[in-house]
DNA sequence: AGCCTAATTGATCGATCGTACAGTAGCAAC
DNA sequence: GTTGCTACTGTACGATCGATCAATTAGGCT
């Protein structure tokens, strides 16, 4: 935030005027893509230092360093602005748990590690989970959010129903459908993440671990009736089973 | 909302008038406690009907029926009287789940019911995941908030945890560690509503039911390793056995 | 019937919100 | 050097927020 010192009204005639020598320019273009990856990144920033209040064009262009009206500028209204951001977030801590996940040899390793990485401190930071909880308060109005929600929410899911996919290929347990299993353990994995954040209290990082390992042995050992063979319960037309592959989700 | 139609400004001398004869009172005083019961239940009215947007003073005095300072009459700060609707509310959902609850016949029914009503339509509303969205968020500054939750969510978890207790005393579950069983159940039963909450399309409540039921049938076969006999990967001192009853919650 | 007091009112304050818009200026093309 | 495009600035506006407080009054008490 570097100071700028300037008359508040420029001399009536002076536009096109010469700039003093040697003064450094008092804004930088660049292009529209650019500026709005930058908004982006400010906002995440705004948000995570101050929390719900962050979410104010004003915190986020002083953050970027850039004036108020060019949010308006680059985003028809500040809703797309945070969608945007949303979908930048739930991307960056997808594939920050996918990295981690690479490294596991075998299914179950793989799925240690994706506990793992859910419940480390990077992820269990309470500013981000207020971050979470803005989104998701904004989602019922905004149907950019709510856009950007089901995207992502449908791309974490894909990535747990692979992995848990590659149990049965390996042999570690018995065909069960994929679809329901990711829902239920993505459900299990975002309940103790939720509980955790409101109450670091109540259980630790390694409970919530070792409840999501225990899941993942019961689906192993074929303890859930429900999921057993595929189909049975769902809405859909068919639970989508290991052998059909991961599979898109529809619509 | 009766129209109240007066003068804005009475004769000045008029102190001590006398009102005209067989006018209504223009407002009714009421004990501290009635107006008290009034403005919470006039907050969880008005955040129902208008979203994150109706938790302002104006728009609950409005519902109320009040003027706007009445609320900082009785309640030190708005976050107070937010405070005391969230403790309302969960207490009211609690009951609810309890009341259906309490009509079924063995453990395994009585869990049943539960989830069945966890998953109702009454508690599905977009608008209620709303308002806990809302008191979420502001649990992080608010301690009056976050106090409310952590009593609620100790009495709902404790709820829980008496029910999986009677699965063991009836027989029907191996003998295993009745907190850290109720987190888990609780997570998933939270994190399914969640996620439903948020998108209604992606699985049904029907299914939500199914995925706990088949948690609860994992747990009777015995399927959870860390679970069983008690005692394991615990950070507290011991995680509460159900032979030790169902246990207050520490703190 | 008159009084007292605590419940209630409602105008008001300062702050902050999102958006609009008229004007300014960076920077590339000529 | 000049021009033109458009990224960018920053004030202004109307709305709404939580909290304050002096004035008012309902309703029980003597």
């Amino acid at each position: 935030m570097a100071a700028r010192i300037r008359s508040k009204h420029q001399p009536k005639g002076a536009r096109r005027s010469v700039r003093p020598q040697s003064a450094a320019p008092r804004f930088r273009r660049v292009s529209r893509q650019v500026r709005r990856e930058e908004l982006i990144d400010a906002t995440l920033r705004s948000i995570t230092r101050l929390g719900h209040a962050g979410l104010s064009v004003r915190h986020i262009s002083a953050e970027a360093g850039v004036s108020i009206g060019l949010i308006n500028h680059h985003f028809p209204s500040k809703d797309d602005l945070v969608a945007a951001a949303y979908e930048a977030l739930a991307n960056a801590v997808r594939s920050a748990i996918a990295d981690e996940v690479a490294g596991g040899e075998n299914a179950r390793e793989r799925l240690r590690r994706f506990f793992h990485a859910s419940f480390s401190p990077r992820l269990l930071d309470r500013r981000l989970f207020d971050v979470w909880l803005v989104f998701w308060s904004m989602a019922a109005h905004a149907p950019a959010i709510r856009a950007a929600h089901d995207r992502t929410y449908s791309s974490y899911r894909a990535l747990l129903q692979e992995l848990l996919g590659a149990l049965a290929t390996e042999g570690e347990a018995p065909a069960f459908a994929a679809r329901p299993a990711a829902i239920a353990l993505s459900a299990l994995l975002d309940g103790l993440w939720v509980e955790l954040s409101l109450n670091p209290r109540t259980f630790g990082a390694k409970d919530a671990v070792a409840l999501c390992e225990d899941w993942v042995a019961a689906l192993c050992a074929g303890a859930f009736p429900r999921l057993r063979g595929g189909a049975a319960t769902a809405r859909r037309p068919r639970y989508t089973t290991v052998q059909q592959g991961r599979g898109e989700d529809p619509q």
